[in-house]
DNA sequence: ATAACTTTGTGATAGAAATCACAATTGAAT
DNA sequence: ATTCAATTGTGATTTCTATCACAAAGTTAT
């Protein structure tokens, strides 16, 4: 157990900037799990008891609204998970869900504390970091209220090819459902919004496998759609 | 100008971590401006250069949408304004406008980040309110999107009641087209909602001068309408 | 393999809100 | 006071999307 922190291959650009003997502290109070798609890995409603972060893999951030579910955002690895939900309240505001395999560390809130009263510049990162999500979540919001479901679903079908799988073909890694929840459309309207794109010749549609094959024209709908 | 900060009035929760010192330096690398309602304090696509703190008044965040103009939130004095977006990027992402007349103090950047880096408690501070921040943010979108009109149009009456002005009886500060920009209808949906709420006697309309009348009623609307 | 359950596709219908169009009111400037 | 501009109210129409209903296809478990 000794060092494992510092010998990680995925630090976050805070811990990138911890002494030796932080990161030793660190490895001594925190614990490694392994999470299968699916997996809870957050529970909204509970108490916020750890500092979590995703090493490797993907996970959405959700919280149930006044009418259904909604997935607040995705989030790969690696990258603290609910700094928010942990610093802002006890309680946790949302659930995290792993939807790919993966592998998360769970640090204890006291020692992460000390590292932020202790050594400012990671603590400056913190701060960049968080400042940095405030602006993500605005424009995520801007985005979801104001474009229409091909919009959304063009802009989300980039960002999973752009972002997240870096390949214009990849397996989707959520149900038409979930994909509802995210773009704030029903099940029906994603299935039949899906399909025209594919009619129109935009993306190729095996079940979860979606290739994209026009993606200056994916662009232009995201924008206007 | 000795001094002015360490006996402001409106301190925020982190500044009044701040030493003497730390609040005589920041006395001397800040600006105080008023603003009257309308004016634009921060531009969105200018650089950001100072920390703004809000002391005294009401402002409106707003950022321009794929397809309008967007109210992101409304926040009152004390409170910074814009950390995300000095902190985050060079460039405002979004703007900021008195919607009532506004005091205003533009704190130099280094100084602020002096005192991050040499006050941990300060810094602390300031990171649990952007956590604060980011978990309100979520909240915000969840609402605007998943509740029609009346429901969100219900909820802002009663948030400018109840958190603004203290008070059942208040001028509305914006347009009808401006709360159609923070609840995310058209100025005509703003202006019907608002009548069918008159009409059935949840609040009285005198032109901007609302009273709300039924709140009981305003929250059952706001949280299922 | 079969049954039971979940996910998905697709047509028809209904509903909420945007848009359009125009009148009325308010406010600001000269 | 008068003019011009901006804000607001209201009806008619259109559009998008949710919802409903049911069939088809996939998954999982036994």
């Amino acid at each position: 157990m000794i060092d494992l922190c510092k010998f990680c291959q995925h630090k976050s650009k805070a811990s990138e900037q911890l002494s030796d003997s932080e990161l030793s502290a660190q490895s001594d109070n925190c614990a490694e799990y392994r999470f299968k798609k699916g997996d809870r890995i957050i529970r909204q409603g509970t108490l916020s008891s750890n500092v979590v972060f995703l090493r490797e893999g993907l996970v959405k951030l959700h919280m149930t609204g006044p009418l259904h579910e909604q997935i607040i955002k995705l989030t790969n690895g690696p990258s603290y998970l609910g700094l928010p939900t942990t610093f802002g309240d006890k309680v946790n505001h949302y659930s995290v869900t792993a939807i790919e395999d993966s592998l998360v560390c769970f640090i204890d809130l006291n020692t992460f504390k000390t590292f932020i009263m202790n050594n400012p510049v990671f603590a400056f990162e913190l701060f960049i970091e968080l400042c940095i999500n405030e602006l993500n979540s605005y424009h995520r919001c801007v985005n979801r209220t104001q474009k229409q479901v091909s919009g959304s679903l063009a802009e989300n079908l980039l960002f999973f090819a752009d972002d997240i799988y870096h390949s214009d073909e990849f397996i989707l890694p959520l149900s038409r459902e979930e994909l509802g929840n995210l773009i704030d459309a029903s099940r029906e309207s994603v299935s039949r919004t899906l399909n025209e794109f594919q009619n129109e010749g935009l993306i190729q549609i095996d079940s979860k496998k979606i290739i994209l094959l026009d993606k200056k024209r994916l662009q232009l709908i995201s924008q206007y759609g």
